[in-house]
DNA sequence: AGAGTAATTCAACACATGTAGAAATCGACG
DNA sequence: CGTCGATTTCTACATGTGTTGAATTACTCT
């Protein structure tokens, strides 16, 4: 029996051991989620998590950069208009966190915002600088920016409650229901 | 020098780690806290707060049992009646988290709930059987709970925009402003 | 087919952590 | 003033962690 050395298949190793990465960073967040286990998950040696990603924060690094660019969030949120925003960013928020292939590297980042200051700080960058300045001038107003920014954090309030904590009230509601109580909210703080 | 011993003037040594405990559990989460490190924030061997809180989780669950009774806070959410209480809740929401004394264990708590499972169960136990139950008959219709667990869910995305993550458009902003700006939304879910 | 390179594992180091037990010092109380 | 218990520290251990370097195997190219 084969021990060490290359295997054989032309399978992608690293593409697993990043999936493995994004999933254990997001049930784990960054400092309990280990190496090893991240390796044991892609059936793996941990020496070779440091082959392909040098350092543990290279691997988060790269777990967290994703398709997820804002650009289209953003771009999404406005295509019909101010007046379906809310619908269709609450639409948007929980196809992403529905689907386990956006979800865990997401999950990864909310995690990450908790566990480490570069991980508040990529959240900041995030919103901040890739989505607030595209949405807020749509608004208009003095405190467009604020209302931006909590529009946001009740997205992601239900986020955390739903996915992180698991509240029931939350998590045994279907996601329509969710949407249709949900949408509107977020509506006021784009047109009101 | 007397290094080991019983050290002279009654100082409360058991109350000075219990501070120092909320607030490395609320700064850094419960798994990157370190008893050695809470050990040095007040000041102490890392074996006295064996000696005193036996295990880390009876630390951490020593932490954030204080005085944050949930019987008080849906007390005064519904003091002036169902048509205040959206105020009512952003107030002293806010009121919580501004003052040290009372965000370092509640931060723990958020904290917890994102470290261990455990933490999660604490945070709904904290919301369901505590508020929920006292809050949503008042509320009354088919969706009573969902509306008062969307409310909740809003303020700790707040708290974890603002207090957690530090996103500048809401740490900016003075108290007041947000309160007037959240209230409305949060007393929505309330009555509508 | 042979040489070079990429992929993969083994074994080990250095370090931080939670925890336990023994020893030392101080206050209280007879 | 002597004894007892509470308080406090020292030392140490077992364990899990990130990380490294050498060794081994498979693929690729000429």
């Amino acid at each position: 029996m084969a021990r060490t050395g290359r295997r054989p298949g032309g399978v992608d190793t690293r593409a697993g051991i990043l999936a493995a990465a994004r999933f254990e960073f997001g049930a784990k967040g960054y400092h309990q989620a280990t190496i090893r286990g991240i390796a044991a998950g892609a059936g793996v040696d941990p020496a070779l998590v440091h082959h392909y990603f040098g350092n543990k924060e290279d691997l988060f690094a790269a777990s967290i950069d994703l398709p997820l660019r804002p650009t289209e969030i953003a771009e999404t949120l406005l295509a019909d208009g101010l007046e379906s925003a809310g619908r269709n960013i609450t639409n948007l928020f929980f196809t992403v966190w529905e689907n386990p292939e956006t979800r865990d590297p997401i999950m990864a980042l909310l995690r990450g915002a908790f566990s480490t200051e570069q991980g508040a700080a990529v959240l900041r960058e995030f919103f901040g600088t890739a989505m607030l300045r595209r949405v807020a001038p749509q608004i208009g107003g003095p405190d467009a920016e604020l209302r931006a920014s909590l529009a946001m954090s009740h997205l992601i309030g239900v986020a955390v409650l739903r996915y992180v904590v698991g509240f029931p009230s939350l998590t045994t509601v279907p996601i329509e229901q969710l949407v249709n109580t949900l949408a509107p909210r977020i509506q006021a703080y784009f047109t009101d």
